[in-house]
RNA sequence: GCCCGGGUGGCGGAAUGGUAGACGCAGCGGACUUAAAAUCCGCUGGCCGCAAGGCCGUGCCGGUUCGAGUCCGGCCCUGGGCACCA
């Protein structure tokens, strides 16, 4: 006999008791089954699971699940992004290492994680902390640095002054640290850099093979990348003790007999020189350096400049032209310098007119007006002027010859420029991956031997907030040279944490082998099928984690191009925010949960008070939950209230997954509510379930029974096809209309219908609900294991009717409704169309021009 | 400025060019209860109407079509990405 109540806590204990004690989701290679990889984004261990993992690992999991009964072999593991910042914080908060930190943090979210029931195999579980994870870091790293793919170099880096570190390009917006806030100062250092511009071309090119990419992703890694075809053009220099040349990269070679001058950034190194001996161009440079990096401010910045004093040959006519520095030249783009075209471009124009420099018009354009910029005259469908034998060319061919006598002279030939750069990893912390040299006084920079990695990391370290803790340990810093045996130092920088996650995905497949970094195994797996993380990683670890794959390849380490086939962006969780204002101008948050809120007739908040005093609240609106705004919702206080299956009902059921989920305390209890009504079916429905399993003549069934079978079959036709297309919200819906058409209190003939509706709703919910699905399924003697059950298709003689109702419009407007039969010819839908007394008002008096007969759906009359 | 999304009831959200608002939440009414909770039943886009039914309605303006939330053109608002990119 079933239980009565729909008790979560018991049921999921029980379920997942089971599920661990058989192993269920131990994935192994099987060369007879079709594979599915299907991979959520790492979490990092911050202390406890936010709404935001249980969303994207519902989504992943309610793929695994429903691919895994649909036949498929499917892997679904999980790890921990271990490495990075947070856990040096904590640790200078707390007194505690790093190591325990994160670990104790794993423990606590592995748990949650099985909690949440997740069909996850936990035996290929990894921490990218764990030495033997990173120990494939540092060996892949040294495979790189031999290929001439990691190299040194010296480079101005963005210096984060809040956590004393390096931050890639990536990491600073709007010229602040991405996690900081502070505003980032340059810093001149030695560093690794991964040659990822080298895969440039490849990277921008296979992004069109990846079908199952997101369009709106690809047009962003499209753009990180940036490639601009054009020519690099030299302008040699007059007289200049050292430099002899300017360097520039334009994208209108063809508009070359137009230039005027030439501008360089203020961090060029000719700008710097002549800095040394002028100190207006020195105070130049100072201000234009500190001139807000801010998107506004850029935007809003005049274009500045000065003349350097110097002069620069024209390529092709020898004449002098001027050098400049221009605040409005980007030292990182191109080449930091840029050829002059007033005419035709419209910087140049303001910049040139602002300084009463030469304006020589170059391309056809009527009424050209050197006063007034017009978009006409940066056209490339023009041809050009003034421009001596390159005359009437136009873009293309005007670029090519250009291209081809600079080429002659060697002073310039046509190139292609990306705005990516390579990809520094160097880190000054202690909480990442080692990178694994040694540099020696006699020896110089010495790689660790491969039979000595991996270069471990002192777990017991406690960063005291100056500097990186690596450098005052002797332990690990002291060593011997592997080439001389002399004393040497160990390398003390770490590994950007995006590393980490590059190729986590791939060490899954063989996590267990001790000495090799991936095994053919990797080639059964990959690529993923189906991976499922944050629109906020877009660009940085899927082009890295892209970049790093291809890597692999080019080394004969694995087999795929591309590692992610197709890819799901899941919106962020949304909930409301309470504020008051404080004095000074402070905010003070308030957690939802501590707030009553008043609402208008139409609903919208009006008012809100804080619970415990009824002190009046400010609304904020809805964003994204925050530990600052206070308006989380932890996930563990859900499962515990409401159990995980009513949890991940709610969020499945709440929105799409790629939109924006607003989160719902009354959401949830509908949830909540729906599983005790299926419950509840199935106590009092029981018999007639256990006496309906034997098969059924449909054909025979009353009007009734049929009419009840035909809502159920549409309702998992559609479900199918939702499921298909990974809109899991009308999943659920359809799940709830199969509970609407079954029968609350079954007479013994409706058992065959009740038995098989009741089958195919736990089987739709199998993948979202799992724990009661399975319950229900074994209680109601369906069978053992709902895991491996068929998956229900629906029954195209189940939608057949012999009785269909039509729409009749007249002019396009609903006018009423017509039962006819299923098998009527359209002379005799017409008929029964016009015969209706309400379309009969609407057509009467008026010709009837034509009738459209749509076959199931309508008829509509025109008349006129 | 350029490139992507998105604008539908009080709310979350449904609708292969064919009944706009499925499913749920909230609200209202009723049943059960001493009462409350839970549960069950009904109503619920706006306006007019006793009703039958009618008119209006998917950001705005226009177009294509027998028929447009859906397709096309032009706007407005909004979220995101990129950006003095040469």
């Amino acid at each position: 006999m079933m239980k009565d109540q729909y008790r979560p806590r018991e049921i999921e204990a029980a379920v997942q008791g089971a599920w661990t004690a058989n192993g269920a989701f131990t994935a192994r290679e099987d060369a007879a089954r079709p594979k599915y990889y299907c991979l959520s984004m790492l979490p990092y261990p911050s202390g406890k699971l936010h709404m935001g993992h249980v969303r994207n690992y519902t989504i992943g999991d309610v793929i695994t699940r429903r691919m895994r009964m649909r036949g498929y072999n499917v892997l679904q593991p999980m790890g921990w992004d271990a490495f990075g910042l947070p856990a040096e914080n904590a640790a200078m908060q707390n007194g505690v290492p790093p190591a325990k930190w994160t670990y104790e943090n794993i423990a606590y979210m592995r748990e949650q994680l099985k909690a949440l029931g997740f069909a996850i195999d936990w035996e290929r579980e990894l921490a990218t902390c764990q030495p033997a994870y990173y120990k494939w870091n540092q060996w892949f790293f040294l495979r790189m640095r031999e290929k001439g793919i990691a190299y040194k170099k010296t480079g101005v880096v963005n210096w984060d002054p809040v956590d004393q570190t390096v931050l890639a390009n990536e990491q600073v917006i709007d010229g602040r640290g991405w996690r900081t806030g502070a505003e980032v100062e340059k810093r001149e250092m030695p560093m690794y850099y991964l040659n990822i511009t080298r895969y440039a071309d490849e990277l921008l090119d296979s992004l069109e093979g990846l079908d199952g990419w997101p369009e709106r992703v690809k047009t962003m890694q499209a753009n990180w990348i940036g490639k601009s075809e054009g020519a690099e053009i030299h302008f040699p220099l007059a007289d200049n003790d050292g430099e002899d040349v300017i360097k520039v990269f334009t994208t209108r070679a063809d508009t070359l007999m137009g230039a005027t001058y030439v501008a360089v950034a203020p961090e060029h190194p000719l700008a710097l020189k002549v800095a040394e001996k002028n100190s207006e161009v020195a105070k130049f440079i100072e201000e234009s350096r500190k001139g807000g990096t801010t998107e506004a401010a850029i935007a809003t910045q005049e274009k500045r400049g000065m003349p350097l004093g110097l002069e620069a040959e024209h390529p092709l006519t020898g004449e002098k032209l001027p050098v400049w520095v221009a605040n409005y030249v980007l030292m990182n783009y191109g080449e930091g310098a840029v050829m002059a075209v007033p005419a035709h471009d419209e910087r140049d124009f303001a910049f040139a007119n602002k300084y009463g420099l030469p304006i020589r018009q170059v391309v056809a354009c009527e009424d050209y007006d050197d006063k007034e910029w017009r978009d006409e005259y940066s056209d490339k469908q023009r041809t050009l002027v003034n421009s001596g034998k390159y005359d009437g060319l136009g873009f293309e061919q005007g670029t090519d010859a250009i291209a081809a006598d600079l080429e002659q002279k060697g002073l310039g030939k046509k190139r292609v420029n990306f705005r990516l750069r390579d990809w520094g990893i160097s880190r000054q912390r202690f909480w990442g991956c080692p990178i694994p040299l040694i540099h020696c006084g006699k020896c110089g920079e010495v790689a660790v031997p491969d039979n000595e990695l991996p270069v471990k990391l002192p777990e017991d370290l406690v960063p005291d907030g100056s500097g990186n803790p690596l450098n005052k340990c002797a332990e690990f810093l002291d060593v011997k040279c592997p080439q001389c045996g002399g004393a040497a130092k160990r390398e003390t920088d770490t590994m950007d944490t995006f590393v980490d996650s590059s190729w986590y995905f791939l060490r899954y497949t063989s996590s267990d082998n001790d000495g090799a970094m991936v095994d053919a195994r990797a080639d059964y797996w990959m690529p993923v099928d189906q991976y499922i993380g944050g629109i906020e990683h877009a660009i940085l670890h899927l082009l890295y984690a892209r970049f790093w794959t291809k890597v692999m390849r080019d080394l004969g380490l694995v087999q795929a191009d591309e590692p992610f086939r197709n890819l799901l962006t899941q919106g962020m969780v949304l909930n409301h925010i309470f504020f008051r204002k404080e004095g000074a101008g402070r905010i003070e948050y308030l957690p939802p949960a501590d707030v009553d809120v008043e609402r208008n007739d139409k609903g919208e908040i009006v008012a809100a008070k804080r619970r415990s005093d009824g002190a009046p609240v400010e609304y904020g609106g809805i964003g994204t939950m925050s530990k600052s705004k206070l308006n989380g919702v932890d996930p563990q206080s859900m499962v515990e209230q409401y159990g995980a299956d009513a949890t991940r009902l709610f969020m499945m059921f709440a929105a799409p997954p790629e939109q924006t989920l607003e989160w719902s305390d009354t959401g949830i209890e509908g949830a909540w509510r729906f599983l005790k009504k299926v419950w509840q079916f199935a106590v009092d429905n029981e018999a007639s379930i256990r006496a309906g399993g034997e098969s059924f003549d449909w054909s025979r069934a009353s009007d009734g029974l049929r009419a009840a079978r035909r809502e159920i079959h549409e309702a998992l036709k559609q479900a199918n096809a939702d499921y298909e297309r990974k809109q899991f919200n009308t999943v659920v819906s359809a799940a709830m209309k199969i509970l609407n058409a079954l029968p609350k209190q079954s007479a013994p003939e409706q058992a065959a219908l009740v038995a098989e509706g009741f089958g195919i709703l736990l089987r739709l919910l199998a993948p979202i609900t799992p724990h009661v699905a399975q319950r229900l399924w074994s209680e109601l003697g369906f069978g053992d294991d709902i895991l491996d059950a068929a998956w229900p298709e629906h029954d195209e003689d189940a939608l057949v009717s012999n009785v269909i109702e039509l729409v009749v419009q007249v002019n396009g407007k609903l006018r009423g409704r017509v039962a006819v039969p299923a098998a009527a010819d359209r002379a005799a839908i017409e008929s029964a169309a016009m015969s209706d007394a309400n379309v009969q008002r609407f057509v009467e008096g008026k010709t009837v021009r034509k009738v459209i007969v749509v076959p199931g759906k309508l008829v509509n009359v025109v008349v006129a």
